[in-house]
DNA sequence: CTATATTTGTGCGTATGTATG
DNA sequence: ACATACATACGCACAAATATA
């Protein structure tokens, strides 16, 4: 699923696989997606890994996080 | 006690502190070992290295987590 | 039944150190 | 020098489970 050696930086890959969720409507508008630790368990990563890949949606405008509850699904604009 | 510029991590060598007293009868099966918050005060550490300590000893099979309720003693095999 | 206190569970924010390419 | 990645450790806030008044 997430490939170390791969071309991309693992944080890339784990953005791109939730962002494909997201497309496809796996996850959906102001519903969370898995939490750090979740993704940390799921990717295999580092927390800080799975940190930099949710940063990476959120400047992709796909997600908006709040401080202490998690980071929720944008509405498509 | 804890020298968190030791070799060992800080939830290690709380772990071990515990161990320790689980091995020496201060605490005992079926009882509960010291909330974590008591630990946070007691050990001087943050609240996460005192859960990663707990977690340690559930995998050392020397003790069992109840939520809402404590850590507990486990009996020996 | 309600309210409060205690304890564990979860979530994010941040910083530091180490290692690798 | 820099980016990537992991591990450790600090902090805060709120939710869930449990027990008790």
């Amino acid at each position: 699923m997430i490939d170390p050696e791969g071309m991309l930086p693992v944080y890339v890959q784990v953005a791109d696989v939730i962002a494909a969720r997201i497309e496809r409507g796996d996850l959906v508008p102001n519903r969370p997606i898995p939490s750090e630790t979740a993704l940390v368990q799921e990717f295999g990563v580092a927390r800080g890994t799975a940190r930099h890949a949710v940063e990476v949606l959120r400047e992709r405008g796909l997600v908006a996080t709040i401080p202490g509850r998690g980071t929720f699904v944008l509405p498509p604009k």
